[in-house]
DNA sequence: ATTCCCTTTGATAAATTCCTCAAAATAAAG
DNA sequence: CTTTATTTTGAGGAATTTATCAAAGGGAAT
């Protein structure tokens, strides 16, 4: 299983990140600027880092400095806004990829793939769930179900991911909205609405079963467990 | 266990949203306007801010200015009406999220979960509450007696809730109106009664007892205590 | 620029729950 | 036993929440 080093001083995005990446198959270590990183790095050895550039104590660019004279870690930047001087600086300096805020959990869930199949591991993550007749593959992103693979979009894929990641388990829609947009600041609940919806119909025209997924009334949706 | 700093001037309100907070498995300290706020916050370094915007001696914008200064204590606002420019403003000031009033206990709770589910680790706050053969778990809002799940409407859980944080204690009507509708200046408290039945009729369905919930006459309701 | 697909939004219908009231039942008091 | 107070109960309409649909908005690919 792989380990990621996540590097930022808003504990907020740490957290959502964080949380992604494991329900992702990843394991985690964060921390909230560039010296407590340099420390965490020397100590835990992560396999990628997640790099702000903008921080406090020590910024992203000092961070890679110190940190390529001892190690080779792939690094992905996160920044604010997109300058090219930033981005052109950042590569030369040997960041690996690079991921502009605000951005979408899955997006740098795919980065964070895509980085490391390139930095030449093999994945071992455990990317499969499996409860009831439903497949759900994390690095292809594939459902299946009773063997007949089925075609969602993004979104649907992550909604049915974060339920399937615990049958049971009741997730109410603010919690539903972060997966699907990220940091919230706003957002309309019936967005969820909508994509469990469209999510249902698909898995129920692949099944003669239903109910895959419940509603519970005044709270939100959960994924059946037998 | 987390600790949360209610803040608002309104007395009554702050005593209601404790209550809920405490029967919800929190710790609350609570303060009057912003200057005592901040001596608080200080002292008692909350895990969560509960925020009222208008208040004496120091507002909401003031507190949260100095605050941020030392902290970066999540906060939720308290706002009595939703200009937009007041929540955009609210936000940009590092606001976790807002609830407008009034609000019901219930949403409250909802949210101080949701942001730090967010903001903070993944310890999570002591959720089930269990008496007699009944398990109350405050998370998935799901309640099963004897190990057979029952579904209850969102007040029915409220009242339960209510009921078994403190089996034994007397709950007068008006102590469980305050839980079901907020901060309330008029109520009819036969709705209580209404209530009840419905939760004696389906946890009777579940279980060979009764009697879980006690009249007391003229007084309220209690929870049985073995 | 055009097309296509996905996401989000708003509006309306459907489902569920909540509140209120009054009559019936029960408990306490005299 | 009778009276009075309180609780239980049932039912209808009000209110809230969810489901569904259609259309607008965005972004990527052609």
């Amino acid at each position: 299983m792989k380990k990621i080093l996540v590097v930022d001083d808003e504990k907020r995005l740490v957290t959502l990140v964080s949380e992604y990446l494991i329900q992702s198959g990843f394991r985690v270590v964060s921390a909230y600027d560039g010296r407590e990183a340099l420390d965490l790095a020397r100590q835990e050895k992560p396999d990628l880092i997640i790099l702000d550039l903008m921080m406090p104590e020590m910024d992203g660019y000092e961070f890679m400095q110190e940190h390529r004279k001892e190690f080779d870690t792939p690094i992905i930047l996160l920044t604010a806004r997109v300058e090219d001087d930033e981005k052109v600086i950042g590569l030369e300096m040997g960041a690996d990829d690079y991921i502009t805020k605000p951005f979408r959990p899955r997006e740098l869930v795919a980065r964070v793939r895509s980085v490391l199949r390139r930095a030449g591991g093999f994945e071992h993550t455990q990317s499969t769930i499996t409860a009831a007749d439903v497949v759900l593959d994390q690095n292809s992103r594939m459902v299946s179900i009773a063997g007949e693979e089925i075609n969602l979009t993004p979104s649907e894929f992550d909604l049915l991911a974060a339920l399937m990641s615990n049958p049971g388990k009741v997730y109410t829609r603010l919690d539903l909205l972060d997966i699907l947009q990220g940091v919230r600041y706003e957002g309309y609940e019936r967005t969820v609405d909508s994509h469990v919806k469209n999510l249902r119909a698909k898995m129920e025209a692949a099944s003669s079963r239903k109910d895959y997924i419940e509603t519970i009334y005044g709270i939100g949706y959960r994924f059946r467990r037998e």
